[in-house]
RNA sequence: GCGAUUGUGGUGAAGUGGUUAACACUCCGGCUUGUGGCGCCGGCAUGCGUGGGUUCGAUUCCCAUCAAUCGCCCCA
């Protein structure tokens, strides 16, 4: 048996209407937000990446998925959104467009060659926006506000914003200078890694895991402390911003992030979630001045981040967050080899005119095709045999109420339509066929706001 | 890259160096060839991830391998 390749996996059609419906609700704040989508390949040349990301990156160095293509031209499957985004936005010179903040999203799959684990696999999809062409604190605290809104919309409440700057050029380089000379003594007191990271890039030793309860880190120079002035102010505004728009964060003097693009503000958001472990970062991000520059384009600022879906959907199934349910409008029961014809026509016509329809096609015992009928949840089941044949009519069961009704063959569209329109008699609280459960005498439904005037009670 | 645990029907699983691999659920058929959900009866692994080895004999013991799950690092 061929399976499916390490670190894959398949949405089956019982998950998709979860995929589905977060989809969905992504969309809708993006929509909100005015933020547009922008569909960029899933592979690149490995160059955008190695110049985008940084080569000492994790993700670059150790985990991207590379290969030759027949022209022999290396290229990279995306292990991120931004750097294709950004490419994009360059090559196709939006920075030109009459808009010139280009406030842009994406969803889909991201490559990484990693340990799977929960939350945490080689194929993986990530929702992720980006913001060009103005470097204004507000703009920050918007996107921070936008993927706040976006778990807010997902009901996901128990989230914690963590926020850092670490400053543009200047500020990055004063302070690396810093890192570099306090840590100079200490250094092989660290971890392994830590001392490889000294060398190639000392701004990642301060989230070092391992070491994070040493004197040595505790005690060592912030990024914060070094700021410009200029660069401090940006970061003063971003707060003032967020506690404007009412968002709850923490500033996390060690926040750094894992990618050498980021400059000023990094925010990561975490589940507060035991089943995720160390996986429980979904949203991480922050701004990136320079990139568009570095990978050839005119200087433009850039804030964005970046959701793992993966662990959205954890987070949602924390909250018993279901999708959509799997529904019929119609099952059609054809009794007889004889009117398998005019089955088929009637059910086409159902279909035709948008109802969700379908019929058994093994030849199933009727007590089968009732089961069937039940499985697949349909509202109502038809059946079609040698009597209504000869009456022109067709049996027509109201799988809710177990009403059963025989009407003229040509009216069974119009029938089932009419059926579905009238209100259900049921309220959000009591979720009964009729208000006899909550005891009230009196019990108009409102469809529309799904409550009765039984109160709920 | 490092570490741990686990692989037995469609599912959850029990089990043993020896002849028919429990049990439960699902599913299928029948009781009931035009009315499901309940009940009763019957059926469903020639096989215990794969390949070797030990043995008279291996699903069971050993080795290797593959896969899954989880943890570390790092990330979404």
């Amino acid at each position: 048996m061929i399976q499916k390749v390490k670190g894959t996996y398949d949405v089956l059609p019982s998950e998709t209407s979860k995929w589905q419906a977060l989809e969905r609700t992504i969309r809708n704040v993006s929509r909100i937000y005015n933020y547009r989508e922008i569909r960029t390949p899933m592979f690149e040349q490995t160059e955008l990446f190695h110049r985008g990301v940084g080569e000492e990156t994790d993700i670059v160095s150790k985990e991207t998925y590379d290969f030759m293509d027949r022209g022999n031209r290396s290229n990279t499957l995306r292990p991120e959104g931004t750097a294709p985004v950004v490419r994009s936005f360059i090559e196709n010179k939006l920075y030109a467009d009459k808009n010139p903040v280009q406030k842009l999203y994406y969803m889909g799959p991201m490559f990484r060659y990693e340990r799977p684990q929960k939350g945490r696999y080689r194929q993986f999809a990530q929702f992720g926006a980006e913001a060009f062409g103005s470097d204004s604190p507000m703009l920050d605290a918007e996107i921070i506000g936008y993927a706040v809104s976006v778990l807010k919309a997902l009901k996901i409440t128990d989230v914690s914003v963590n926020i850092n700057s670490i400053g543009e050029e200047e500020s990055k380089a004063n302070y690396k200078e810093a890192l570099i000379n306090y840590l100079a003594p200490d250094i092989s007191s660290l971890c392994s890694d830590c001392q490889t990271r000294y060398q190639k890039n000392p701004l990642r030793i301060l989230d070092c895991k391992v070491d994070k309860d040493s004197d040595v880190l505790k005690n060592a120079p912030k990024p914060l402390d070094y700021l410009t002035e200029e660069s401090k102010a940006h970061f003063v505004q971003v707060i003032g911003y967020l506690d404007s728009m009412g968002i709850d964060y923490k500033i996390d003097k060690n926040l750094v992030r894992g990618l050498d693009y980021y400059t000023h503000t990094v925010f990561e958001v975490n589940a507060n979630l035991e089943t995720l472990g160390a996986q429980n970062t979904i949203c991480g991000g922050g701004r990136y001045n320079n990139l568009v520059s570095s990978l050839g384009g005119p200087k433009t600022p850039g804030v964005g981040f970046a959701f793992g879906l993966e662990r959205l959907m954890f987070a949602l199934e924390s909250i018993n967050f279901l999708g959509d349910p799997d529904y019929l409008h119609l099952y059609l029961m054809i009794l007889g080899d004889d009117l398998k014809v005019e089955g088929t026509r009637i059910l086409n016509r159902c279909r035709l005119g948008g109802l969700f329809a379908d019929m058994d096609y093994l030849d199933k015992s009727m007590k089968a095709k009732f089961k069937q009928a039940e499985i697949l949840n349909a509202r109502f089941v038809a059946i079609y045999g040698e009597e209504e044949h000869q009456a022109k009519m067709i049996n027509v069961k109201d799988q809710e109420s177990g009403q059963e009704v025989k009407v003229p063959l040509d009216q069974l569209y119009n029938y089932i339509v009419a059926e579905l329109m009238k209100p259900a008699h049921s309220c959000s609280s009591c979720s009964e066929d009729s208000c006899d459960s909550c005891g009230s005498d009196e019990c108009d439904c409102d469809s529309e706001e799904g409550t009765c005037n039984c109160g709920g009670k």
